[in-house]
DNA sequence: AAATTTTGCGTGTACGTACACGCAAATAAA
DNA sequence: TTTATTTGCGTGTACGTACACGCAAAATTT
């Protein structure tokens, strides 16, 4: 049951371990014939290399740059992809595997740009990207394409480039699932109301789709009620306040936030909520809060640790270990509940 | 950055490597005097040991043993926390750790004892076991115990043994969190009915608490309605028609089955379902059948493949890396409805 | 005091791989 | 043909650790 080494192959051969070695690494030098014959050996004799001496030999360090927005404390939910990157780097750092994580201002796309310059300077092997300004992640995708570099991306990803490995969400999906969640508080007629919270809203894809997720199941579902879809600007509170006060009413059964939910549920906090369910999108502590109020009855994330841990693993994966990673990873829709939030808080 | 080695440590201590070796392992043949100085530097430098040399150096292979019921076609969900063992055994197997599996039948507690003892036979470094059986697991855990044989339990814990750690479901937690689920649906009154598939309530532990923590989330929310609970012998499938077929009328607005959901499922379905919410436990291939139909409408689940998963990685992360690791793990529950399966029924 | 044991330490080899070096034979250039 | 170059291969050392062995000095026994 032991592993064949490159020592079985090279006896096998009738050959030196450094020619097996060469023959493995193409490094030349080897004759056709004998290359043959040790890859054949190789195949039959089912070779895996040892991942642990290999990094025990190589003097390679590794090093992997994450690049993402800084948590804010009024935004955190950056935070908790950082801490699925920090786990992978402890696991990884027997194998001489060092993580550097550069962050952007994910309102300023100036930032995004300086400090893709420094990700540059620092040529790391493998680069994690959380693309939130798709035009300036493309630039960057370019050069790390040129220089060869793999770079994997998370929460959303930017077409047309040649990233390795993709995790994330899938924004339609979660939007239809939202519609099964309110569905199951909806009397036949009922009425459902949309907020989408944002001043530019078709440079979101995301809240976009996730709407779109909502309205496709109430028809798949031949909703007969109404369907209301409200765009308000995050700096207009007030209006928010007045907005909703204006268009809830008895009837109103649903309530789909597509994001910065603690907003609106602290607007509604001030209307009082009587018989809606809202659901809304990520695990910040604001959401948390009126999840626990009871003002939030659901919020939907797509593991953001998750991302961030198997987004760095891929890297990994494929640089170290040189398996073949999958492209696309829609990372699983979890349903939270005042109940359940606490699992999910702190891993 | 470099991490520091036993040689930087004997250098600054002006000994050999091998005394600084002796000193971290206890081997004695080193005086107290020279002891107590490789340890200070040892700390002052922070020393952390090359997992991946220490395993490459040991001709040491970990043998570390499962112990779960045997997956059967129409019981698969023992499937799932053997594809967790499986992926670990996949990301140590470069680590020298080997994974035996070992299987008993869940309805023979016989077979529980026989196959315990060959695993006392291969004497293995640890043991994962799910200890449906707990008196039999109990006595299982007692020899380790005596061999000094560390062993973690998934799904249920025997209380009472010196367990490493437990990874596994809070039956009460999950109760509770499905009267959430069913309030979402219920009006102020309707009925809400509890069904417990089995012969043996009392020696199931986990069905009982499943019951409990629904009826307290019921109670805590002043809940007017009324509480049914039912307890069916499972080879009695026609009685559970019928008896359903009793207890089911317009009026009843939440169905509550605290295992076997398929076989509830399937007599449902004969007599027609409306306006129910249906909660029950597990994502077998069965009763994902059922939750595609739209018979059943959520499944409640922890995480079974990382229980296996973690289970495993406990045992490494203890015999092989010398990390602490925590001894009770609670998993998330998850909600899995008609929209979100498929994202756990591969991963 | 001599012989024996114990203590305290250093040395050497192994684990499986990477890679630099070196050397003979084959080939090419003079 | 002689010399230079390339090809094809083996050898040796390093990575960080574990562990067996060996040897001098100290401590103990005779």
């Amino acid at each position: 049951m032991k592993k064949v080494s490159i020592k079985d192959i090279a006896e096998k051969a009738n050959v030196s371990i450094g020619t097996v070695d060469r023959v493995i690494h193409n490094r030349g030098r080897v004759s056709e014939r004998t290359r043959e014959k040790v890859l054949a050996i190789c195949r039959e004799m089912d070779y895996e290399p040892n991942v642990l001496a290999q990094r025990l030999a190589s003097d390679k360090a590794f090093v992997f740059a994450t690049f993402t927005p800084k948590p804010k404390r009024d935004n955190s939910y950056w935070k908790t992809p950082l801490d699925g990157i920090r786990k992978a780097a402890d696991e990884l750092s027997g194998y001489r595997v060092r993580v550097k994580s550069y962050f952007y201002d994910q309102e300023n796309e100036e930032s995004f740009r300086q400090e893709s310059l420094n990700i540059l300077l620092e040529k790391p092997d493998g680069v994690l990207i959380a693309p939130l300004f798709h035009r300036e992640a493309r630039d960057l995708a370019r050069k790390l394409e040129s220089y060869d570099i793999p770079f994997v991306f998370i929460d959303s990803k930017v077409e047309d480039t040649r990233y390795l490995s993709y995790f994330g969400q899938d924004s339609f999906r979660s939007g239809y699932l939202a519609g099964r969640l309110i569905w199951f508080h909806l009397k036949k007629k009922g009425e459902v109301i949309i907020v989408n919270f944002s001043s530019d809203l078709e440079n979101h894809v995301h809240l976009k789709n996730r709407e779109k997720g909502l309205k496709q199941f109430m028809e798949n579902h031949h909703f007969r009620g109404t369907l209301t879809s409200l765009t308000i600007d995050p700096k207009e509170e007030l209006v928010l306040t007045h907005t909703l006060y204006e268009r809830l009413h008895h009837k109103t059964q649903g309530l789909f936030v597509t994001s910065s939910a603690h907003k609106v549920a602290r607007s509604l906090q001030k209307i009082g909520k009587d018989n809606v369910l809202f659901v809304g999108y990520d695990l910040t502590p604001d959401n948390v809060t009126y999840l626990n109020k009871g003002i939030i009855d659901v919020l939907l994330c797509q593991k953001p640790m998750a991302q961030g841990h198997e987004g760095i693993m891929a890297l990994f994966n494929h640089l170290v270990r040189k398996r073949k990673v999958e492209k696309n990873h829609s990372m699983p829709i979890e349903i939270v509940v005042k109940e359940n939030y606490q699992d999910y808080s702190d891993f």
